[in-house]
DNA sequence: GCGTAACCTTACGCACGAGTAGGTATGCTC
DNA sequence: GAGCATACCTACTCGTGCGTAAGGTTACGC
């Protein structure tokens, strides 16, 4: 009698998501450096040459994870903010998305912010992706602020679209600490503190240093 | 005829400071894990059992590099925001404190921020400082508020202040990697962020959602 | 029914880096 | 100038974890 083997056989495409899947959670639990592939092996319930046969050394491992998760996240952001719609109400829409998707993929945001930014080369890599998203935003508010006959500096755009992608990233973070928050109205103060401050900048209001 | 020794001999308190020096540049450049022992005593211009002698392990060296770091900045800012002032001053004297530390400490900053976040067990003990600082934050709105004769449901206002510190980390962030940028314009530049957008909320505007 | 390709394993080589053992030189005190 | 503490070194041990070699098992085409 054979009891037969005691794993089975997939195929390629499925083991691979499966491998994918374990990395991005421990890789989010323990760091790049702290992950062992061993254990991530263990954990997609499969032997660690196969992991190297599927998806190479450690360092494309986590490239692997950090491109699925990075495009999961863009794919979710694009496919809700149509680009014909007033500033406010595709701020609106893209906020929601980005937090809705930090709120189904935990992991996977702990990936892209806390690990990859501290990790060379990747940290390099995210930091042109990030850049590109505040491009966005900064476009954003400079088509807004020419429909409303105003003019201002680039870099002081850029500088402010920093400020509120930091900020949108630090709620996120704080969102996937926080399992019981609502997604939905994260987004909403988000906007609140982003739009209204944003707005007054429309409006040409500035803030000034006192003098002394 | 003796040539010497190939090295000086100096107290233990010069050397320390230098083998923190060297540890702060190694660690922000190369990550916890990527940094190595010795690595970081050949730049203190020492051998490694004088690291372990005065330091402690990795660990604890590491520990050592963030409270040195981190008393540093909250001394920078704490001395510059006097408790009597008005909400507005005092955020912005905060805010240039904290500017001006990062644009003098870029590899301080690039510790605290980057590496000590992702990694264990150190990101818990970050965040918890980090939510301090939010308390503080969230304490100076709310004065101002109830100043105003308003009231405001304390989470929210400490989503507000979650949202406010993200973006002056974030623009900290791009200050680090800009060394010609101005710290006191980048400071200016969060104030009328932070204060002209909680300024809106303070005097009760909100934003809502569109129906639909 | 038999080769061949795909799937999967156990068991290792090897480098790198944390931490230590044991010894040497220098200056300070009485 | 003997004794002692302090500053400092070279040269190791040893665990851990990346990456691989070599081989076993199942499905599928013909």
């Amino acid at each position: 009698m054979s009891t037969g083997p005691a794993f089975k056989r997939l195929p390629r495409a499925v083991r691979q998501q499966q491998m994918l899947d374990s990395a991005v959670r421990i890789f989010s639990r323990r760091g790049y450096h702290g992950a062992s592939m061993d254990e991530i092996a263990e954990v997609a319930g499969i032997s660690k040459p196969m992991v190297y046969a599927y998806l190479g050394t450690k360092e494309e491992l986590f490239v692997a994870c950090l491109h699925r998760e990075g495009t999961r996240m863009m794919e979710a952001i694009a496919g809700a903010a149509a680009p014909d719609l007033p500033a406010d109400e595709r701020l609106w829409r893209g906020l929601r998305a980005f937090f809705g998707f930090v709120g189904a993929h935990r992991d996977g945001w702990a990936v892209l912010y806390r690990q990859a930014r501290a990790e060379h080369p990747f940290a390099r890599e995210l930091t042109v992706m990030r850049a590109r998203l505040v491009e966005v935003v900064a476009g954003m508010l400079d088509h807004a602020l020419r429909a409303g006959g105003r003019e201002v500096a680039d870099p002081e755009l850029e500088v402010v679209a920093y400020a509120l992608v930091g900020a949108s990233e630090s709620l996120a973070d704080w969102l996937a600490d926080h399992p019981e928050a609502d997604p939905e109205k994260t987004a909403t103060q988000m906007m609140n503190v982003a739009w209204l401050g944003a707005g007054q900048l429309l409006r040409g209001v500035t803030w000034h240093p006192p003098q002394g």
